[in-house]
DNA sequence: TTGAAAGCGCTAACAA
DNA sequence: TTGTTAGCGCTTTCAA
């Protein structure tokens, strides 16, 4: 089955190229009757014109990159959605790349690589440890990029984020209004969410008690629940402490599952709260209490940004926040 | 700042073009001090080969493209790590597309034709609702094919597949030679997981005891946890079984809970068990057995055949099974 | 409102 | 071992 081409098209319908061409893009100068000729000739043909030629012609490819580290793939799956579907409404193509944390490769050179080989018109970056050095490669070739979950902008650099440091704020300051100052916070080995940013939430309500949060209040967690949840049952056996503040929801659960294991009651005696308002958070009991973030929303808000960077449309700002809740449940007194 | 093309490389180095396309598709006739000369030419203009211009000269891509429905996003992201190490191990981009199951318009049709137009090599599709449509409507333009989580093969058309029915088969069969035949299965409304095949292995192993493994024992769960465990704690008011026997861990957790909720003792007075050992499995009390399954080599595994197809490699079977085993967590007692 | 023709950046015969 | 040249399937001036 040989493909059929703009030119088959042409022939059949009588027309030329260029008339095609008008019509498939839309172009308002076609008269009406020619326009119909050929679009009855597409369909009897079925032509479905090659994207790959267009990007050549115009230089433009209407696909966007993204592209993660493995390690971040937990919270990266639940702005997925919302990036296929807004790409989808918007005409964009999707490429993923993974940028493996395994091999002893230089991922990042590679990855910038392939993207700038594949001529992808824009690129969305998730927060993560090297996301500078990222970021630096790719905008060499001036690509314009989108970071979700880092706030930073520049030319043709913008970003969709959370204020996290206010969300940490708005946690710690009811427990310190109490008096409630024994509080830890469970360091994630990810951090899509800006762990030091937290952190220097946490630090600045301290201050405004005339307190200060120390290095020994932060505990480094695993990435996975296996390793975390024994660590966490040792601990709890010589600790306990007014508040547990996760930095993901998975370590919540971890500390509920452990702290019980070891008869302190939650959250009576010790209270516990996440970060992100997965569906973790639901399924422990007590149920955790969480910050919620709008994912789905990110990924969508990403793409958006990057297409007006496209476009050159207008740009309020190029640094966009999203809202985040506190979502209570029964892992809080409040 | 041009982009540097494959002319400015020639100029540069005093070659034809052609030279220049020999050294960086590897080709080994050319001289190593002419290829020397022309490889210093591209490290110094930083030159990165255009590949929309090789797919338009080749006809190929190097893209291939993975194809799944919002709904499924859960069970599919496991699997994208696999596919994403695979295909940049070979050579491929990754094209995401969703189909979206909210809008009314005809998504099959519309991801179809996207597909078609950004000419990718290969598509990889995931079992699910109208996946025979699917199929249909893309081997029209014969793309090579790979499903994941249905058995079927054909004209460029392959498989990775778990024989569900027999690790239903095996899970039942030790209650019922017990004669615990008190057996209900839970009916997830995603089916990347084949359950009409795991319901089969439950009726055939009935059959093996001369029973009969009705209708009324199969319950449907909603997607949604949310809803899931509220309509099981009212389920579990006024019923109890031998087994539960859960299409996804999710919903085993939501029995678990409900269960526990009424005064249910697990193992101890019911069983349950889940299907492709999440991490939600260890993350409740007592913890769930699970049918685990490898889902990251269930996608590296897609990619590699998917491949065979498009450099016509010898591929021994299309259909390719994947093992699953059974994990003993405390939810059952053996 | 339409068509002719050049060009986008490569690959792949074919010739030398 | 290298170079010449004709495409690949579109878009986009420029002319008509």
């Amino acid at each position: 089955m040989k493909k059929v081409t703009i030119y088959d098209v042409a022939r059949e319908a009588g027309v030329s190229l260029a008339t095609v061409s008008r019509v498939i893009n839309g172009s308002n100068v076609v008269r009406e009757k020619t326009k119909q000729k050929v679009l009855d000739v597409i369909e009897r043909l079925d032509f479905k014109p090659n994207d790959i030629a267009r990007g050549l012609a115009t230089s433009k490819t209407t696909t966007i990159a993204i592209v993660f580290p493995q390690s971040l793939f937990a919270h990266v799956k639940d702005m997925i959605g919302g990036i296929g579907d807004t790409g989808r409404h918007l005409d964009y193509n999707i490429n993923m790349y993974t940028t493996d944390d395994i091999g002893d490769e230089n991922t990042v050179a590679d990855v910038t690589e392939r993207l700038v080989k594949s001529r992808v018109d824009g690129v969305i970056l998730f927060n993560n440890d090297n996301i500078d050095e990222t970021i630096d490669s790719i905008v060499k070739y001036n690509l314009p990029i989108v970071v979700i979950g880092k706030k930073i902008s520049g030319e043709n650099i913008g970003s969709i984020y959370i204020d996290v440091k206010k969300a940490a704020e708005e946690i710690v300051d009811k427990y310190l209004a109490n008096g409630k100052d024994d509080i830890v916070y469970i360091l994630p080995k990810q951090n899509l969410i800006k762990s030091d940013e937290i952190i220097e939430g946490i630090k600045d309500t301290y201050k405004k008690y005339d307190k200060v949060f120390t290095t020994n209040q932060i505990l480094t967690s695993s990435s996975h629940y296996e390793n975390t949840y024994p660590n966490f049952v040792e601990y709890f056996k010589k600790h306990r402490h007014d508040l547990v503040f996760c930095g993901y929801d998975k370590d919540g659960v971890a500390v509920i599952n452990a702290a019980q294991e070891n008869g302190i009651s939650i959250p009576e005696e010790m209270e516990v709260v996440g970060m992100l308002n997965t569906s973790y958070s639901i399924m422990c009991k007590p149920t955790l209490s969480s910050m919620n973030v709008p994912v789905y929303d990110m990924g969508a808000l990403a793409v958006r940004l990057l297409t007006k960077f496209l476009h050159d449309e207008k740009i309020d700002s190029k640094e966009i926040a999203v809202q985040y809740m506190f979502i209570k449940r029964d892992s809080t007194n409040e």
